[in-house]
DNA sequence: CGCGTTTTTGATCTAACTCAAGCTTTGTGG
DNA sequence: CCACAAAGCTTGAGTTAGATCAAAAACGCG
């Protein structure tokens, strides 16, 4: 990962002094924090990966993201400081602690603003997530994953064409809401139409633009017709 | 609904003379915002309903939330103020404005830890969401969905055993990911079971506690298994 | 090299969707 | 106030996308 670009996406929220004070570096595996612990703040990721998650009583997961470089991770504790998740790293990574008095105490160093902002993403991506997961054939959803990673590469000057994802197959089908076997089938598919190449976790996209076409397609889902909004404006 | 408890929620986040010169009325089928329009701010809801919805270029909508007495509309818009959802009055509803000069100016009058956690509560919801909809039957999905409206009956002082929910069928499958026959099936299945008395819109729990235990049942998804994660802790 | 983990492929099964049709409720105009 | 139309809800029958079960192949670390 470039650490002058991560440089610069921490510090569009936060002083350096506030940034340098609070930073430390954790390895694959390890765990940021978990479900009804104590935050004292929210993190940032400046390198790495860190995937979200949910677990319920029997085990399960559901992974709610894929927190790359520029994310912030642990929003959902802003309220009382309690988690509601769980953070694990992927990928050697380099976060940052937002403390939550400097969210709230506006001081100079920080940027309410930028932090509005990345809240609002979040929100965003979520809702496009959300919707994904509601309407979509497990080749569409694959296939936005795909562009969605491939865009974060771009916005992070690297190369949206070939990467390497951090996460197995199996965190891939749990991000998705599929089996594992799914998520291998589609993948297998989207190789022998010529679209992507893969080996493991070594990703190529061969046809950038028929990938989008299929993650953007208009089957999403002929089911259940909306009632009649557009009435009055406000 | 009640108002004096609606002002109260209010409040809690900005001073009453805020509130006050930003509230508007608005008419079932009216349209708060859509898509791409310029917002001027977060919207609170003080009474009625409005849902929360993203429409896709085939006319599908994907229902994100169900915004009542007390909840934030249009968050995702607090970056650059541009809407990425259309908000549609289900019941005659009284909104007002936070302008977003409010929110970043820290007037005495706004309280900003107030709006992190009603952001923070919002975030958990759409991750509940977002797992009821990856992994969940739709006989479970239902039963989450009603316990959610019972829960948020109770918190305004409201009956959670006996009310009238304010969006129809199609908006429920919409929301739930389901196709409205199911939801009509799933329903009729409580009905049987008497968990739930049901006449259109009007809606009675009988059985609080079963209806509890299928939406919490362990039955989420015995299907891919995480990677085991324990490891060192930060 | 050997063993646990990850990935893939094949065969079968099932929950929920689609299509179709009837019924109920609500709204409108005469 | 009734008739009719439109919107909403329900139920039945058949189909299907993707889950599950099973097992083999590929990887990678000690």
């Amino acid at each position: 990962m470039n650490n002058v670009s991560n440089y610069q996406i921490s510090k569009s929220i936060c002083h350096p002094s506030i940034v340098d004070t609070n930073t430390s570096v954790l390895h694959e595996g390890d765990l940021l924090f978990r479900m009804g612990d104590k935050l004292d703040g929210v993190y940032m990721v400046n390198s790495g990966a860190v995937k979200l998650f949910a677990t319920t009583e029997s085990g399960d997961e559901h992974i709610i993201r894929f927190c790359m470089p520029g994310d912030l991770l642990g929003l959902g504790s802003l309220g009382d400081g309690i988690s509601r998740t769980n953070a694990v790293v992927l990928d050697i990574a380099n976060v940052s602690l937002i403390p939550i008095s400097t969210v709230l105490s506006r001081s100079d160093g920080f940027n309410l603003g930028a932090f509005m902002d990345k809240i609002a993403t979040t929100m965003g991506h979520e809702s496009e997530h959300s919707l994904m997961l509601s309407r979509c054939t497990a080749g569409r959803r694959l296939a936005w994953f795909l562009m969605e990673f491939s865009r974060g590469q771009a916005s992070r000057g690297l190369s949206p064409n070939k990467f390497i994802v951090p996460m197995i197959r199996s965190d891939i089908a749990l991000f998705l809401g599929l089996a594992v076997e799914t998520v291998s089938r589609e993948l297998a598919r989207l190789c022998k139409q010529g679209i992507v190449k893969k080996n493991l976790r070594h990703i190529e996209i061969l046809d950038l633009d028929r990938l989008r076409a299929i993650s953007e397609a208009e089957d999403v889902a002929p089911k259940t017709k909306a009632r009649s909004n557009s009435s009055s404006y406000h």
